[in-house]
DNA sequence: AAGTGGTCTAGACCACACC
DNA sequence: GTGTGGTCTAGACCACTTC
């Protein structure tokens, strides 16, 4: 049964290509930014966009869903659907290796373990991993190069008690950071940036003046209720962080 | 081979509900965190999935796809499924209203606009902009106040041609940042994140030392081919942009 | 109680990438 | 060519929320 999947005006008729549910996400993003549905206002059914665009509820429904997830729609079973009135953009930030960030600048990696030890960490550390103070963690510290100049600063907290392999790991060869990436998927975590004053030990490793503004990542990770990872990494002065809206 | 997880017939309960895209996801998740699959292997298809989970393949196609979204699976036609090597953490950053932002953190808010001009750019705005350096902008320098101390420093560049109706908004009591969330909805636009020392400029007007580390946001964004606005915002110290993996 | 979105199904066709 | 994921459909049932 061929369906003739073609009646909204005149679009120039994509009608061989599957690419229904984003026209339309794209027809429905056109009525809200020129302001032809307004913010706060109630948007048609589902199943009234589906007959306007002759296709299935369940198109309309995956366009819409989308816009909703990414802030531009507010969705509630029976009250129907709004467009938002504060649209919270929401940026999508990739996290990954340290080495193929580097990498992907067209720049070369190396990496220097700095220090290796097992210890009770101070009590804020041990206060944002939820652990009793007395408890034994891996604590590392690490460089990461980027052509030679010190890139980022690792300062990191390992629970062997979740991921005992790391124990054996050849922490000088391969960073702390690959190895979890690649062998501890976490299944929550959270992670914040801010901007900080290079102290003396920051300033000496990454080769630049105390005081420096240095970037902060600081994540957490979990694996269900078991704390895997608490790291800070401080980046030279110069970094930024980008991703597209 | 097939494993015969007896659950076909006997699905225990949640058949009353539907959160079998989620159940099924969550198991899929099981079983690369648990390294039942491994990072790169081929997983099975999904028209196989959806016979061993009992379900159609749409089911499975949804749990998959968004797994694919998150970094956690990389997907192409004909070459099927596999676990990615790297999995790569996607962190999704609310860009809200600032005066949301401040008042979501239970602190009042202020506005303060500092000078407001139409004036031709400096080149780095321009190019950024893609604009003749010639071209008239609205530049704004204003301040957002968190219970009375300065939170974060604003200075912005619009282009009027793209959003004409902002040269009769009183930008005195409204500021141009939220009267753009609301009132110009972009197509595509990018962001930055990085830490900078004060300058005297924005140390008096933070009313911090010169030298101070401030975080620093710059966001540019788009409607189709034409550029709206070109932002700077920079955070008192001590400010954290958080968010959940 | 009733209306709306959330999800599921079984089947179908197609785009794309690998062969 | 051929196999895999991407998408669409028409219909159905259900969950959630408001009435």
């Amino acid at each position: 049964m061929n369906v003739s999947r073609n009646n909204i005006a005149s679009q120039p008729d994509n009608s061989s290509t599957s690419m229904s549910w984003q026209k339309i996400q794209a027809e429905l993003i056109r009525r809200i930014s020129e302001r032809i549905w307004l913010p706060g206002e109630l948007v048609p059914r589902e199943i009234e966009l589906a007959e306007e665009f002759g296709c299935a509820r369940a198109t309309i429904n995956r366009a819409m869903r989308e816009m909703a997830n990414s802030g531009l729609l507010n969705r509630r079973r029976k009250a129907g659907t709004r467009v938002a009135i504060n649209p919270v953009r929401k940026a999508t930030l990739d996290i990954p290796v340290i080495r193929l960030d580097i990498e992907s600048r067209g720049a070369s990696y190396r990496y220097l373990l700095l220090s290796k030890e097992i210890t009770t960490p101070p009590p804020v550390i041990a206060n944002r991993l939820m652990l009793a103070i007395k408890t034994e963690l891996l604590h590392l510290k690490a460089v990461h190069f980027s052509d030679d100049q010190p890139f980022v600063f690792e300062d990191r907290w390992v629970n062997p008690a979740a991921v005992p392999e790391i124990l054996d790991v050849d922490l000088e060869n391969k960073s702390a950071n690959e190895w979890l990436v690649q062998n501890a998927l976490f299944t929550s975590g959270d992670i914040s940036f801010s901007a900080h004053n290079a102290i003396e030990e920051e300033a000496e490793i990454l080769g630049v003046a105390a005081g420096a503004a240095l970037f902060i990542v600081e994540r957490l990770t979990w694996l269900g209720t078991a704390p895997i990872t608490s790291v800070r990494l401080s980046y030279s002065p110069g970094f930024k962080m980008h991703t597209d809206l």
